[in-house]
DNA sequence: AGCGCGATTGTAAACGATTTCAAACCCCTT
DNA sequence: AAGGGGTTTGAAATCGTTTACAATCGCGCT
């Protein structure tokens, strides 16, 4: 039983195909008496218009490509929210595609992109450098990065402000009296780890506290590296009192480096955390934290995509979303400075 | 700068469309100068066929829709990420869709799947009772339901073995010694509500526990639901030394409402969630928790779907997978029975 | 040499919608 | 009554593939 065509509408309402694309469209020049008609067998052979068909024809399609590192992540999980509600609002769907970080893969997906002829992509792209996005918009596909920048003089962008907002968490330690600040952060080939390198070293630097490379591990962004890179820094610089965790996988990890070691949370070491998650006040101490407006991002991006599709010409836009500290019980003064802040 | 065709490339490689067409999929008797020179031709060009015409022509996509009611939950998001990893090795893309647990949305969504010409549907569907879903199989779309079963003789399943896990954790408790014991629970209008308050009710009834209906709170499945039916518990019947929390989400609420009554996990009352989280370890104490296999569950539910799609004529399958009772810190004997477990 | 038969290639018709163009029609004016 | 303007409708082309069918080619066999 194949779904009824506009043919058949045609044939069971008694017009032609032309008369009946006219009804779908809301196009002039249909008398009432035959649009009445024509809805009526839509109705009755519960017809609906073949979109493989509609995009062949009209060359554009109702679809979003979007293609993240991996939808597990709590953060893309939120992100893709945004975009999706958004984007269903204005009538698109999405595809969905994991990259996995891994350059290869995200070329791939974007062919698949290309070859599904979607109107536009949303892309966390996995490097900075390699802008495989250009192949999209060599075929006129408009591209919005999310969460990284890309390489581009073209490509909108929809940000978190993450510079301002590790150096927000790490002048917070300062404030608190903290002096020796340990740093575990993400690859710097993506946005995110680089601008939070910088707002780390920024905040050091505006307190006159200076940049000690070895207290800064980096790390890629799982759990087992945030476990890593915390557990070594512990062990090698017994000065660290406070722990700047640059996402919110390698916190978890830490955390569990920091229990390991059988340090107490806040009274041996301070931990600011990037990105909140709904589990946070269930932590003892629950955790300090950066928080990204994740859902906005996602909103905003897809709001972004919508209206280049519109209007293609407009200036690119890249825009910044800012984020904010969430002081909770994870950070403290140091030991034996406890009235200093 | 459009797309080139296969036109463009039959037109540069100086053969017909059909011959490019052989090439693309491999059919017999092309000469093997021929095909070089139109591989040589498509490399050139970076051709790339149209998915939409093949889609149109061939009538089946490699595409795969995906219904779930909310990408947020911890819970869709590994089953999405298996479904998405099996259906990509296979050459399928995948479209998302957010039902959010409403029917209409739900609908309306499948409407999109049948508009969109999907090969077929994985859905986790917002109601047992009004299967919206039958509208895809009139139009020979197969549909494997996830998480939850549909009333319906024609659709496979893939869902986790709630009834036997339920009973599992509530046996857990019975055997440290608990005899009231609360439930919090989803609502009976899906299968996981409805199986594990029936494993909940098994494990009292085979050790001769009264089942109390007072002792039982269902809610939507939120934080705020498990928060508020938790909270509602613990001071509607204060004999209460053990709770099941049928849902992650619920967990998160339940653990604050027993923190904001001042009880201490597990000294005052012990819990067992459904459905295990990466940071249940990092709780004081650390969840005690039934774990689904999430993962799998959507590796199942996209293989189960592309076996249809290969063989449309197979038996209805319903696969079970069982859950892991995982026991950490939350459970513990009732104050008073340290001894009797 | 002529015939026949694979193997190879091309031509043209689908697929289901939109859209251009022209035909048909209505109603009104002169 | 004929012509003209505007509205309504339909026929046919189009989008980029796949595929049934026809045409061509080359080669071996008699």
């Amino acid at each position: 039983m194949d779904s009824p065509t506009s043919h058949d509408v045609a044939k069971q309402a008694g017009v032609s195909v032309a008369t009946v694309s006219r009804v779908l469209n809301d196009a002039p020049h249909v008398s009432p008496a035959v649009r009445r008609q024509v809805l009526r067998a839509i109705r009755k052979l519960n017809y609906q218009p073949n979109r493989t068909a509609q995009r062949l024809r009209a060359k554009q399609s109702k679809v979003l490509g979007l293609i993240i590192s991996d939808i597990q992540n709590p953060f893309f999980t939120a992100v893709v929210r945004g975009i999706e509600d958004v984007a269903h609002q204005a009538g698109y769907s999405l595809v969905l595609c994991n990259s996995d970080e891994d350059p290869d893969k995200e070329k791939l997906y974007i062919n698949v992109m290309r070859a599904e002829a979607v109107a536009g992509v949303i892309l966390a792209s996995a490097s900075e450098a390699k802008p495989h996005a250009s192949d999209l918009l060599a075929q006129n596909i408009p591209v919005v990065a999310i969460d990284r920048q890309i390489k581009s003089r073209r490509i909108d962008s929809v940000l978190a402000a993450n510079e301002q907002g590790a150096c927000d968490a790490v002048t917070h330690l300062i404030n608190l009296g903290h002096t020796c600040i340990g740093y575990v952060g993400l690859p710097l080939t993506r946005t995110p780890g680089i601008e939070r390198l910088k707002g780390y070293e920024r905040a050091l630097r505006e307190h006159k506290l200076p940049v000690v490379r070895a207290r800064i591990r980096i790390a890629n962004a799982k759990q087992l590296g945030g476990h890593d890179s915390a557990l070594d820094l512990l062990v090698q610089q017994p000065c660290i009192t406070a722990l700047f965790v640059a996402n919110n996988l390698m916190t978890l990890g830490a955390l569990n480096a920091i229990r390991e070691r059988g340090l107490e949370i806040p009274r041996d070491i301070s931990v600011v955390g990037f990105d909140d998650v709904p589990w946070a006040t269930l932590l003892q101490p629950p955790l300090t934290t950066i928080a990204q407006p994740t859902y906005e991002l996602g909103q905003k991006a897809a709001a972004r995509l919508l209206e280049r599709l519109k209007n293609p010409e407009q200036p690119v836009v890249h825009t910044h979303l800012g984020t904010t500290l969430i002081v909770r019980g994870s950070t403290s003064a140091p030991r034996g400075k406890e009235n200093s802040a």
